[in-house]
DNA sequence: AAAAATCTTTGCGCTAGCGCAAAGATACCC
DNA sequence: GGGTATCTTTGCGCTAGCGCAAAGATTTTT
């Protein structure tokens, strides 16, 4: 982890105009960014590095500026869970630091990242005297219960191929870029990361994976997928139309 | 659904106090409740009466008094599941009446109940202008991501058995009542209710519930369960110790 | 370039849990 | 109080998905 000056990657100007776009800070009046700037200093984390462990006393709260964040929670067994992958623009450990509570998640970087940090005090600071932010940060709370509503539902009630469908194409909608070959997932993801993103192991996924590789729907590289047909997936995951099994009888 | 004027049930000086207990109003000055009452409106409901369905606009921000109240959600194949039971004193539908979206879930009572409710427009009004009020409910929401969490982590890890020990625990700590014979949860509840709280069929329930009664943990009866052994729950819930299967070996 | 580490695939066997069906039990209603 | 609706239990067969093991593939290190 390294501490830069703010003013190593993007001038304080640019860096501003970021920060008014944010949720966090929507429609927080213009004069405030300066002090909520100065208040801040930016850390930049590398690619596998550790934030901070579920259970680390929460001090900081962050802004990602750039890069990408895995937040997930370990089991007493040692089975990983991810809980959200976290993408520019996106502010975490607001719980953790407003409850006075230690991080109920591990935070790691999957790619370099860039990011604003404010300590503990100077955060609550902020949340508790501008109401804008407060409200701000309720926006983004409950963006994160609507999720978790959707991804304890699915796991109820959904089998497995649908759920890694599901969490294949909310990685190619936070992330994906689109190609000449179809859209690939904007970062390096193992099969055991999307084992834990959708309540199941790694040769499962493997499995269905190959499956789909099969049928013309995807490519699955070491440590990539470029999703060949979107729509295909799509089906999967909202348990559309007939199965799109051609009847692979051979001629 | 019935409409009746605030002093049916309770003076007004006892709801004002009691008012003041309660998470969403914790740390309001005294001076205001006032005029939080003022706004407010009590509404009962009979036992199964559906207060909203999920889908409907979201017209009323509400706090359960007497009673308890059962928010679910329903799949678009039809399966039902149960996302949180809520007891005297929580409030619900702020996120739906903030974010100005359609209730993302199902309300029902499960026990007849009475509510304080304020419209939409009164309870942005509060939330809004009231910083105490808007970070109560940012404590609110975020203890329901932290729950939600814990639900996605034993959805994804654990299996049924164990999630059923949950399910019934987290029933006992929030409506249990101690009797001479054991903990009895304080509201009928079938075995398909269980079953959509741990993520798994009603013939599994009524299997598991079964088992654990010839071990002399529990005694199930209609609608109703009265924990014996609380503690051989707590270890299967938390998978600890060995099985206290004592080897039914006939004599 | 070789060696080590990590990631992926796939065969194989197994079992947890599903879900139908049908019978009992209990609660509800006219 | 008898009939109806709702809940619960349990037998039975089945399969989705787990998880070991071992072989490939790919990436990283030296």
């Amino acid at each position: 982890m390294v501490q830069d000056s703010l003013q190593k990657n993007m001038d304080k100007e640019k860096l501003i105009e970021y920060l008014k776009s944010l949720d966090m800070f929507d429609h927080v009046e213009s004069n405030q960014f300066d002090r909520i700037l100065e208040d801040s200093h930016t850390v930049t984390f590398q690619q596998d590095e550790i934030l901070f462990i579920q259970g680390d006393p929460a001090n900081v709260f962050y802004v990602l500026i750039e890069g990408r964040i895995k937040l997930s929670q370990l089991t007493p067994e040692g089975d990983q869970v991810t809980l959200h992958y976290l993408g520019p623009g996106e502010a975490f450990g607001i719980i953790a630091v407003l409850r006075e509570i230690n991080y109920p998640v591990t935070a790691q970087a999957v790619e370099n990242c860039e990011c604003l940090a404010w300590s503990k005090d100077k955060a609550k600071k902020w949340i508790i005297s501008y109401p804008q932010i407060a409200l701000n940060s309720i926006r983004i709370l409950s963006n994160f219960i609507l999720a978790f509503q959707d991804r304890i539902r699915e796991l109820s009630t959904q089998r497995v191929e649908r759920r890694i469908a599901h969490s294949i194409l909310r990685l190619a909608k936070h992330s994906g870029k689109q190609t000449k070959r179809g859209i690939a997932l904007g970062f390096k993801i193992t099969r055991q990361d999307i084992a834990e993103m959708s309540g199941t192991t790694l040769y499962t996924v493997s499995r269905i994976l190959s499956k789909w590789e099969t049928l013309g729907m995807l490519e699955g590289h070491s440590k990539s997928i470029l999703i060949k047909e979107p729509h295909a997936l799509t089906n999967i995951a909202e348990d559309l139309g007939e199965e799109n099994k051609p009847d692979i009888t051979p001629p």
